[in-house]
DNA sequence: TGCGTCTATCCGCATATCCGTATCTGACGA
DNA sequence: TCGTCAGATACGGATATGCGGATAGACGCA
């Protein structure tokens, strides 16, 4: 049994981050949650257009986060890998956890300065 | 108690993914559980020239990651919330089922093409 | 105050990512 | 085989991210 190189793995773990650092990644896997779904119920779930999601959905496929499957016309797009939306609400959780603390009262100014300042 | 929209969570919670979508800042959070490090000793053990060790704190100090407080001339980083290195060893098991589903048979040729083909 | 150490930020360039539009492929039915 | 529909890929411009190197700021001490 070979070795993987411990900057391959983190290498390969920060890829796996990546392909969950958007927005619309984080739409198509959450909606996926409850079931298989085609492109175009997702491309409307998110609300992208077709080629868009199409692009997304390869990023998370490259990634092993999601698989493809023929059905007829459509491909249909599962999780193989639960431990995926494990890990995605986790985070949520830190998010949520963050939100709370620092109140809630000014999600417009929030959404206009992105990054908490250093202090 | 205000409302944060569902489309402002989801940047938000991308924007931890993007932080942690990283190989040296994964190195950073890892290197950060068994205790607090200064800026000094995370370059060392990450590699990276200082400058450089800095912005990547920077990046996960603005997501809230890794919290910062100085310590004398030093700066001192831990890390605040336990539950990120929950959600990466979550993602990193997910991609150790990954390489042993694929076989290890050639990290090389997988070092060089970073994508899984699409079948 | 002046100096050395530790950390943060600025600058500039190379690279990568994102998304719209257009186009291509693959499957099904007439 | 041709038309149509679902999906995937190609192309190009705008934007963002990466890094090294230089520099600025913060702190402790003589």
């Amino acid at each position: 049994m070979e070795k993987v190189t411990r900057a391959e793995v983190f290498r390969l773990h920060a890829q796996i981050c990546k392909a969950l650092a958007d927005p619309s990644r984080l739409l198509i896997v959450v909606e996926l949650r409850h079931g298989s779904r085609t492109v175009g119920e997702l491309s409307r779930a998110i609300g992208a257009a077709q080629p868009l999601t199409s692009r997304h959905l390869a990023v998370l496929r490259e990634k092993g986060i999601v698989r493809a499957e023929r059905d007829g016309t459509f491909v249909r797009y599962s999780l193989p890998d639960r431990r995926i939306l494990a890990a995605i609400d986790l985070l949520l959780d830190v998010l949520a956890t963050q939100l709370a603390r620092q109140g809630l009262r000014s999600s417009a100014a929030r959404r206009l300065r992105p990054a908490l300042r250093s202090a």
